[in-house]
DNA sequence: AGCACGCCGACT
DNA sequence: GTCGGCGTGCTC
């Protein structure tokens, strides 16, 4: 007998899916993963039909209007991994099959190529490989199951040129293959090296795509003209068959955390979604994630590793300068007047450098606009009594915890030392780049940050002027950190590492590590000396410090991970925060009231809950934005699953919020603004 | 998300 | 008297 009713996951905010008849004619065409139109309130809506049963509910039922005859058929193991996206982030199903669709109907033959996408470039063939990359290739090459590796190399060691190797050896399979890139290194010259070797197997997806170039890199794919997708995270939703390896290079990027509606994690799901097709999966970093590097620890992720870089090119020399001493040795000749930010060996170095035609670099944490307030003469910093993490400066004098909400007044002498001055430093790029100008008055100097860098085109721009040589101090925040390659970039200073110290976030250490590390990664990648690097910093004796200055990425990771058991954060506490919202002060605050309460309730009734810790509900950092009202509640648990039903039941079926709030689910956050 | 229903202010 | 503001609630 054929099934009669069918479960539609529609594009609404329902939960689950929802139940249909069908015509006698469609009933036959009709069988999970396949596209339908249906009735839903008075329109019609798009939907995937997830199951076929033979039980009716309660309801009176509506028949399946048509079906999408052009969307394909959605595969089994790409259905399993958007089931399982659904339940774990807590997102409606129907919206994340929605959303897998491309924007614009598929174009009949006129398919003319895309230049703006893929460049066109002149072929390249497999280089040699060192022996490390080759031990690495290796061992990639012979596991064609489920399987995580990471691939754990400084930078300048190769990943790419793996990559590329064990591409060819999955095309040669017969499978596909996906490579998931943060936004930011999505870059022409990324995308033309890999082209170059694989030329027209190449499809592109990321978010600055018109709506015509998305649905044709989209189809490219689907029909199966394409082998190798390559993207930003949101490349996850093209429903790719025969995936035969997985690819996430810079598997550390708290951008592959989406942080609006559907807040998945691109490495996370790319883990799962490489489970589903059962194949292996590569996450690739010189400074892995923590939770990466305790996973390879436990066993989970098969660790590689490449400690060296390419042609026996050195790592650059890393030197700390402490700007607390700074004014003792920094006598001047020449009348030369150094503004605050600039120590005397950076300075001198900067002048080599030009003198000698080489490139050089200054990076400044992008937040280095917002206040901190230090310790001028021990470098100390506050810290929450309660939750071990950095408090935020608010207005002048108000030091808060994001965490707990615990405050306290800016004091006027440092608690430590009892004799500093206390100062509020607020740095940009800009000031940076008016004091350069005035010290090399005949360099040319660029500068890179949000103000400046407006789209890819602007980048573009920027890379052509740092390759010709057209820039000889490059001013920027972290958006030139991170992947860039320039040949003649020798010298890179970091301006004021402690920037990042006393964010509030318990990554904030881990942060400020991967940043000094990736920072320093940009110098002389293509000379034998392998560069030099100055970090300038009030806090020469910080752990992210000390470590990145030997590029000695396991004790700083062995060091973290202690800290983190010890307070049952990531990697070995879950978290969950739930985001509550209402339409003034009062409504949020009877929300954080009912859902405190809730949550009480739960763990008084349920004895199996006592892992759960909940903290909080408190008022979010950022109270108010676009006039709707914020608090949070974070919970945190050592174990995943008791955490996720714990999660299931404190937000129930929602008909106990009251009115004008809502509550939006974040798991495993990685920030908590 | 849409779309309707519903209950209060300024208009022909 | 109604036109329409958007707060609230439901969709198989």
């Amino acid at each position: 007998m054929t099934p009669q009713y069918f479960q539609v996951a529609v594009n609404a905010p329902l939960s689950g899916a929802l139940t249909y008849t069908a015509t006698q004619n469609v009933q036959s065409l009709l069988s999970r993963g396949i596209s339908v139109q249906v009735p839903l309130g008075k329109r019609m809506v798009s939907g995937v039909i997830l199951d076929t049963t033979n039980e009716a509910g309660a309801f009176e039922l509506k028949d399946i209007e048509t079906i999408n005859e052009e969307l394909p058929l959605l595969h089994e193991a790409y259905l399993q991994w958007v089931e399982w996206m659904a339940k774990y982030y807590m997102h409606p199903i129907g919206q994340i099959l929605a959303s897998t669709f491309p924007p614009l109907k598929k174009k009949g033959r006129s398919q003319e190529p895309l230049n703006s996408v893929i460049p066109e470039v002149i072929p390249s063939k497999d280089l040699s490989l060192t022996q490390e990359q080759d031990i690495c290739l290796q061992q990639l090459l012979h596991v064609e199951q489920f399987q995580p590796f990471l691939l754990h190399g400084v930078t300048g060691s190769g990943k790419t040129e793996v990559y590329m190797q064990l591409l060819k050896k999955t095309l040669a399979r017969g499978k596909s293959a996906l490579i998931l890139v943060p936004e930011i290194s999505l870059t022409p010259q990324l995308i033309q090296r890999f082209a170059s070797r694989f030329k027209d197997q190449i499809a592109v997806i990321h978010s600055h795509l018109t709506p015509r170039e998305k649905t044709q890199q989209w189809w490219s794919v689907i029909d199966g003209e394409k082998k190798i997708l390559i993207g930003a995270r949101s490349a996850l939703f093209c429903p790719i068959k025969n995936l035969g390896v997985i690819i996430v290079d810079e598997e550390h990027e708290p951008s592959f955390k989406q942080e609006e509606k559907l807040k998945y994690h691109a490495r996370d799901a790319s883990i799962v979604l490489a489970k589903t097709h059962n194949c292996p999966i590569v996450l690739g970093s010189a400074t892995p994630s923590l939770e990466s590097w305790q996973n390879a620890k436990a066993g989970k992720y098969q660790l590689l590793q490449m400690k060296n870089r390419v042609n026996d090119r050195k790592m650059p020399d890393v030197e700390i300068i402490d700007l607390k001493s700074k004014k003792d040795h920094d006598e001047m000749p020449n009348s030369v007047d150094l503004p605050f930010w600039l120590s005397k060996p950076l300075y001198l170095a900067l002048q080599s450098n030009l003198e000698n035609k080489w490139q050089s670099a200054l990076f400044l944490n992008r937040r280095g606009t917002a206040q901190m307030a230090l310790c001028t003469s021990c470098g100390s910093t506050f810290e929450c009594p309660n939750c071990s993490i950095s408090l935020t400066l608010h207005g002048q004098s108000h030091l808060v915890c994001h965490y707990c909400d615990y405050s306290e007044k800016l004091p006027e002498k440092c608690h430590h030392c009892e004799s500093g001055d206390i100062e509020k430093i607020g740095l940009g790029t800009e000031l940076v780049e008016n004091d350069i100008f005035r010290l090399f008055p005949h360099a040319k100097i660029a500068r890179a940050d949000r103000d400046e860098i407006g789209g890819r085109k602007d980048l573009e721009e920027l890379i052509e002027n740092m390759e010709s040589g057209n820039i000889d101090i490059l001013i920027g925040t972290q958006m030139i950190a991170k992947g860039l390659d320039f040949p003649k970039l020798t010298l890179v200073g970091l301006v004021l590492a402690d920037v990042g110290f006393n964010l509030p976030d318990f990554r904030a250490t881990e942060r400020s590590f991967q940043l000094l590390t990736q920072v320093s990664g940009r110098a002389g990648r293509h000379v034998d000396d392998g560069g030099k690097v100055f970090i300038q910093t009030f806090n020469p004796e910080h752990p992210s410090i000390v470590y990145s200055k030997d590029l000695q990425y396991e004790l700083f990771a062995d060091m973290e991970l202690r800290e983190r058991q010890e307070l049952l954060y990531p990697p070995f506490g879950r978290l969950a925060l739930f985001r509550l919202i209402g339409n003034s002060n009062d409504s949020v605050e009877e929300l954080a009231t009912k859902t405190a309460l809730r949550a009480d309730h739960l763990k008084k009734s349920y004895t199996q809950y006592e892992p759960v810790q909940v903290l909080g509900p408190c008022p979010a950092p950022i109270v108010k934005i676009r006039n709707n009202y914020r608090h949070q509640l974070l919970l945190k648990c050592p174990e995943p699953s008791l955490l996720q039903s714990f999660c299931y039941q404190l937000l129930g079926d929602t008909k106990w919020l009251p009115a004008g709030t809502k509550v939006q689910p974040d798991i495993d956050p990685v920030s908590m603004l």
